[in-house]
DNA sequence: CATTCCGTTCCGCGATACCGAACAGTATTA
DNA sequence: TAATACTGTTCGGTATCGCGGAACGGAATG
């Protein structure tokens, strides 16, 4: 059915992500409809059900059956292990709130962005892309800054896996492309993303490191393209963003 | 090896969730500690962590395996979910800012009352049930609002599965207590929680229901027993959250 | 009453999840 | 340098058990 069947895994456990990620993008199914659009038995569907159901991962609503808060519980540790989860929180709201746009903090995760805080400033669009969300590296400011700033033997290793078919006309196609463009931003220190992962937006990011020198996450602040330029997008956002990564490296150094 | 074998169960996403739970509660943990301290075969470990690891629900960290943040993107769509989450999740920021308390959103999932939204005031303790955790129903104020809102019938069912060990000197200890106490929030409309789960913490609750008359789940505002008391605690707040809950509730219903 | 959904149960077979033990790195010890 | 003690990894063999299919029951619609 689902394609590698590496024997050095649970088919069990394969299936049953198979069937609660199905059930994550839906509001409410039962458990028919899960059964004929995901190829499986009812019975099987019926049976992961009953184990899920008893656990708590999933929940009957009056819609239909939907995954169950446990799954925020788990994944909520998860987020606040995060280092210096709480002072990142607090930087990412000033940030959006001096700025007026949207601010994020995004971390890398299996070769994704993935999105940990986020704060909405006064004129920022609240288009909805949830904590938890991901993103991919080479075409988000956040990203790239992340690439830029992380290991050089592990970046490759994930710009190996990248998947270069583009989002926008402007997204970056190649290694090379990208490899040159992680250059010119560890020399600047802060990356930028011109509608290269949705039109009309454009952001900037700054990477945040620990003590160690290993890459925690990186900032960004993203907005309309038609706000986003000149020396505003250009010299003043950069500024601020590497003011702001610099005071969190030094307040998780000193914690 | 773990005793309700139903067998309409699927057992390997038992082990696997057992496996899962183990490492959320920990901060990095390694195979072989997972496979003694649970009691399977190291293979048995090894064999879930690459199945986990491929689907990006566990990671490798410097400190060892951690749970990854995949839970935390199914997890967060069941909490977006939620009916007016994003109203609510304003007003509980409307009332932690208005009285410098803690302020939550709960709703009951699996006879637990679970954190979805959550804001500190000026003067609250930042003490921290994240989001998603969870709490007993009959010793919170939010949970007897719940329980007191519901539908009888499952309010009973509800009750019925309750564990009345006390959890503190005044934590309600049988389910006629229970019965009263909840008869008497639906008299008054909201509901206290004096020292009931936490020594020296108050707090009143008050449910919010959608148009068919179902509870969605209930605000509450919480702080330190030397503060809540006295006429700001026992009107002026339950009629802050009465207040705010009347919004919620027509702004739900019209959308 | 008939139809059509739903969820549920049962059963038999083949796949597979499990354990145990041997293997292989890596860091810390003597 | 060698030995120890941790890691994670691989490999079979066996009994388990997850799977599909079909038959059942129940609720809602016609």
């Amino acid at each position: 059915m689902t394609q590698t069947n590496d024997p050095a895994t649970v088919q069990a456990v394969r299936t049953m992500f198979d069937i609660v990620e199905y059930v994550a993008e839906r509001d409410g199914v039962t458990i028919t409809e899960v059964a004929t659009d995901l190829g499986y038995a009812k019975s099987t569907i019926h049976r992961h059900f009953s184990t899920l159901h008893e656990l708590g991962y999933i929940v009957e609503t009056p819609t239909g059956y939907q995954v169950g808060l446990r799954f925020l519980e788990v994944g909520h540790t998860a987020r606040v292990r995060q280092r210096g989860h709480r002072m990142v929180k607090e930087k990412v709201e000033n940030i959006a709130a001096e700025t007026g746009e949207r601010a994020q903090f995004i971390v890398e995760e299996h070769g994704e962005g993935v999105y940990i805080h986020r704060a909405f400033g006064e004129r920022a669009v609240r288009t909805d892309p949830g904590i938890g969300s991901r993103i991919p590296l080479h075409a988000t400011s956040a990203g790239k800054a992340i690439l830029a700033s992380m290991d050089e033997k592990r970046s490759a290793e994930l710009i190996e896996a990248i998947n270069f078919d583009p989002i926008t006309e402007f997204t970056i196609t190649d290694s090379e492309q990208l490899y040159d463009e992680l250059e010119a931003i560890r020399e600047r220190g802060y990356s930028f993303n011109r509608q290269e992962n949705l039109n009309g937006l454009h952001a900037v990011g700054v990477a945040v490191s620990g003590p160690d020198g290993e890459v925690i996450g990186a900032l960004s602040v993203s907005g309309p393209s038609h706000r986003m330029q000149g020396t505003w997008f250009e010299e003043e956002l950069p500024k601020l963003l590497l003011g702001t990564a610099n005071e969190l490296e030094l307040n998780i150094a000193h914690s």
